[in-house]
DNA sequence: AGTAGCGGTGGAAGCGATTCCACAGGTGCG
DNA sequence: CGCACCTGTGGAATCGCTTCCACCGCTACT
């Protein structure tokens, strides 16, 4: 095969210099119609097509953003990603995507990420970066956005994890729980970031400021997961005396509990009240009470701010923090609450009908267990954060 | 700030020639043990940065494969996306990833792919792609894979969807079903492949193998997801001979099936057996009875293949196809059984004692409702495909 | 002793655009 | 008429690396 055609064969095929080429390629320039449609021809005449590379070097950009991403398949990890890439997108920049799973790998790319014409910027999701890699990076120019993790100095967009677990927790202590557990992934985290460790300090800072004291053996933590959470809460529930009410650290994570509590025959809310965070999909699915983040928003406020880096830009504030809000769902009661004295949550305006019958009628039916499938709006407390 | 350092000052500046530098970097080649360290002194010195835009320029290769998928959010296709992120990664390259959600995306990231330079390779995740994008992509000689979705000629690995509808639907049959209903999004995929369609072809197919007359109307189709899938079923649910089983043609939108049987109060799998179809996590979560597909494989193997294309290396047969899986959970059994006449699903060795429980006793006090969050291992017949 | 071969190295020739500078030719205005 | 300016254009310089070829000493055969 003939070796493949480059700017100057279109420009000299085209009786035109290679500026004019470019300024064609590039729509941007003064170019005169006549002349732009004879390059046009030669173009799709020569089957020429342009070097990305070479552009780009000679550009001096790659018009690229690197995002690294923990646990790509988590449900509130691809959202926030999601939400990123797509204005990314509309920016123009192409996005490569470095799914780490082990300290290692995230070493190694973002190492990778300091040299020259990698990255225009990088955005890091969910995952904690040690200083020395930010130093590096830092050092490299490279403009950096953090999203859900922090980093002293570091643009970055954040909700506060320990507020999250106050409010969860003081939502279950104002139904009247006194006993209430805790399941999460603090000292499990591997490459994910350490909100677990942050909402159980509210947790305990909820606890303490309503009096009640903080019993570690309510406190449960493993590898993220349902599975791994399941695990757990059977323990949990399994105890002599075991809490009316669990906290835990993710919606993936009370999914577990929810499986727990359901293969143990212990009936949500009737029982075991159980509270989630994130509010991924699955959670209104399963009528699953939680406090929801801005999962997506993050994203694009964190790809807003990383485009704005690039562009020079200065940032303010540096650090940037998103409200939580609750939702209440069905998984939440009063301790021992009778199935009829309670709503089951919120009711869509919509389906009023529907959501009311499931809430009385329908809930004897089904006596004490999960309302797993509800599905709800939820009411939105907006957090006093 | 002092105009960047390049490999020329470099070399000067370690008194070697700027292919010694370069050998250096690759690590590669025969270099002086003396030589390496003087250099990489240098280079720290410096603070020397490679550009890495000038490196793949000279190579003619970018090291990088785009991958393009649609409704990145989903968990089915994530799973997949994940799986061939690892291979790449493994393999040295970098990966862009587009995520399209309108036609008009599709079709401009994939002509932007034609450009030299750009991408070593493509991989297409569950997208139908139009002939002419697919003879560009071709004319270009980018190499090609596509993951869960058909097109003549093109490298893919695929599943059989016909197939897999079959055997959902035969399940059912054998189960002794007769009014099956069909739930999917045939004619809404958007950018999405058009996979529930063969399911339903399959659908089709057992029921006429089965004797059984196809009844249009109750098969119902609206756009992808839980919500619109609730909606779907609902309809299906409140005809006045409702059927005794449905068949979702993804798990999200079986899911959907078992949230509006719970809203209306409809007994899982007593009064309706449910089957999805992918078996992503939630459905083990959920104790749906689905038919499973190597997502994380068909992930994995596509991406293999893909590096062996751009290797250079042939590969057959050119359209590889994976095995599908009946995973039996707990939304499924006979028409009208009584709860306790039958197993609610698999018993995963580990946990038969908490298992028989709830598909015991456990089972009578939550009669008639979904089992929400039974999990299983689940007995797996292998397709006969 | 001559020569083949090899480890180690220098450096020029690409790779293929963008972009800036220079300049031609036309137009408008004083 | 002459000058300033503007549009459209050609083309050299530049981006920073990889790689190939040539070459230098040596060692190890024949």
């Amino acid at each position: 095969m003939a070796r493949s055609v480059n700017i100057g064969e279109v420009a000299r095929a085209a009786g035109v210099g290679t500026g004019t080429v470019s300024r064609v390629l590039n729509g941007s320039a003064s170019v005169s119609a006549t002349t732009r449609a004879r390059v046009l021809a030669v173009i799709t005449a020569l089957g020429y097509r342009p070097s990305h590379l070479a552009a780009s070097l000679s550009r001096g950009s790659p018009r690229t953003i690197a995002i690294v991403v923990p646990y790509l398949t988590r449900p509130s990890v691809v959202v926030r990603l999601a939400g990123a890439m797509t204005v990314f997108d509309a920016e123009g920049y192409d996005t490569v995507v470095f799914n780490v799973e082990t300290v290692e790998q995230r070493d190694r790319h973002l190492e990778s990420l300091t040299a020259r014409h990698r990255a225009d910027g990088v955005l890091i999701v969910s995952a904690p970066v040690p200083r020395t890699q930010l130093a590096a990076l830092g050092g490299a120019g490279i403009p950096l956005v953090m999203i859900d993790s922090e980093a002293p100095g570091v643009n970055r967009i954040v909700a506060d994890d320990a507020a999250g677990g106050r409010i969860a927790t003081s939502l279950l202590l104002d139904l009247g729980h006194r006993r209430i557990g805790f399941i999460g992934d603090v000292g499990h985290e591997g490459v994910g970031n350490r909100s677990a460790r942050n909402r159980l300090a509210g947790y305990r800072s909820a606890l303490d400021g309503a009096g009640v004291d903080y019993d570690r053996s309510l406190v449960r933590n493993g590898p993220h997961g349902a599975h791994s959470a399941e695990l757990l809460a059977e323990g949990l529930l399994r105890r002599p005396s075991p809490p009316s009410a669990v906290f835990a650290a993710s919606d993936t994570q009370a999914i577990g509990v929810l499986g727990a509590a359901d293969r143990l025959g212990v009936a949500v809310p009737d029982e075991l009240s159980v509270v989630g965070y994130d509010d991924i999909d699955a959670a209104a699915l399963l009528g699953l009470t939680t406090v929801r983040q801005p999962l997506e928003r993050s994203g694009t406020l964190g790809a807003d701010r990383l485009c704005a880096l690039v562009r020079g830009e200065v940032v303010r504030p540096v650090r940037q923090r998103l409200p939580l809000e609750v939702v209440t769902r069905a998984s939440t009661a009063r301790p021992h609450a009778r199935p009829h004295a309670r709503r089951a949550g919120a009711v869509l305006a919509t389906r009023t009908s529907s959501q009311e019958r499931r809430a009385r009628g329908g809930r004897a039916a089904i006596a004490g267990t999960v309302p797993a499938l509800a599905r709800s709006g939820g009411d939105s407390h907006l957090a006093p954060t």
